[in-house]
DNA sequence: CGATACCTTGACCACTTTCAACGTCCGTGG
DNA sequence: CCACGGACGTTGAAAGTGGTCAAGGTATCG
């Protein structure tokens, strides 16, 4: 699993201290929370958590971004979930992983053991409220997904998928500057996330480029020229 | 909305009373439901809850099937749940639906209106708790539904489709009685449910008939030759 | 008995995938 | 510093799965 463990970070100074599942926490809870916590550290390509595996822990994203993913008897792979920093990993009351985990970026977790998180759970109503918001709120999003996936066509789908980009890292359009994007997953990956092919997901971002919606300053960043085209070409009758 | 209040049963003697998010309710916590639900029924094809509508209520399926759906502002529309009997609907802490939700056979519900069941949420720590199994158990199922959609093929959708259903419905094959199913979906339910058109659900339908996999005796109800083969046919490695 | 909703089947077509070749970036080691 | 290798990305042509359009069949309810 080839993680390390690195130097700890106060809580109060962690940039997801308000977004987490420790959001709620107060100071008092802040303080056990902080006794049990382990940061460690997963290099991009690495697995943090296999199918089948015990799970062992459960972990916030402090840093970086790692996906959910699940794979058929022949080898076709979906990923059903992009995990950003703030995201909850791992199910406490489960023994073991139903998915792959896979830090695509580099990762940061902010790591607590499941039995003792389990055990903070059950005498802090704060942090298993708060669990059951970010359990809805990933049911949602899962099932927004279910309708890209099932409903959308490739190039709906890659506008969808970028504008969720921008939306979930609050990146903003700061007086006429146009938002600029890291892509925090290859083509391979974004292809398994959108159940599309890695040539069908260049030739649609290609189609963007073409038609002025974007403009790739290298293949892994890019700038969003006209944001109401994009999101037009959502397929969505509301901004996302 | 068109619902009927029909007779009360008495908890105790209710088809779902140890599946349903009551399941873990103790006597005294029975009691107190019991005080404020309420049961209603919907004919097949009426809408439960429309997306945007203001939830008032949340509620148990007692009885029949609800399908939870999606629409893109140009008429696509995918179902990206289906609602059987002990599933919950509804959520606490919610203003408004994101989906439509209609009854696709005739439904009975369960019902509590939101107010006073958030307040037994918030004094019944077994009743929130089931609620946070239920929401995690949906979440798993979403995901699974998720490589369906993106990564199976006509076939694998319809043979996963029906095994599910006869998972679900808890039906077991009684000595080499064949089991024997129930569609609880038009055939363009069914391609909404499977993002799938309602031409292609019949011509798999049909070709797992040609194949000896199944029998239909008429156009909802059909018998199962050969489960191992349905299951080889779902894609997926494991038995569902 | 007729109207309507539901289902089946066929022929054709389009979008995405597949297969293949080539291009580009970046780290490593000579 | 440059050359090599491997991972990542782009583009083109051909093929295939499922969609679209169309016609006809069947069950059910008034």
């Amino acid at each position: 699993m080839n993680q390390q463990i690195v130097t700890r970070i106060k809580c109060k100074d962690c940039p997801i201290r308000h977004r987490a599942v420790c959001s709620t926490a107060d100071e008092t809870e802040l303080a056990s929370m902080e006794q049990i916590k382990t940061y460690t550290t997963h290099r991009a390509g690495e697995p943090i958590l296999w199918r089948g595996d015990e799970i062992k822990f459960v972990a916030s994203i402090v840093d970086g971004v790692a996906t959910l993913g699940q794979t058929l008897e022949d080898g076709r792979t979906q990923v059903v979930g992009l995990m950003l920093p703030s995201d909850f990993i791992g199910r406490p009351g489960r023994e073991k992983s139903k998915f792959d985990i896979v830090a695509s970026t580099d990762v940061t977790l902010c790591r607590f053991e499941r039995k003792p998180f389990e055990h903070l759970l059950a005498t802090t109503p704060h942090i298993s409220q708060r669990l059951v918001e970010i359990a809805l709120d990933e049911l949602d999003a899962a099932r927004d997904w279910m309708i890209l996936l099932g409903r959308k066509t490739a190039s709906e789908k890659i506008a969808t998928f970028l504008s969720m980009l921008i939306k979930r890292q609050h990146i903003e359009r700061i007086d006429g500057m146009q938002p600029r994007l890291a892509l925090p997953l290859t083509r391979e990956k974004i292809a398994d996330y959108l159940a599309l092919t890695l040539e069908t997901v260049s030739r649609q971002m290609t189609a963007l480029q073409r038609a002025g919606v974007l403009e790739f300053t290298d293949r892994r960043h890019f700038n969003v020229l006209d944001m109401d085209a994009l999101r037009r070409a959502t397929g969505d009758d509301e901004p996302l």
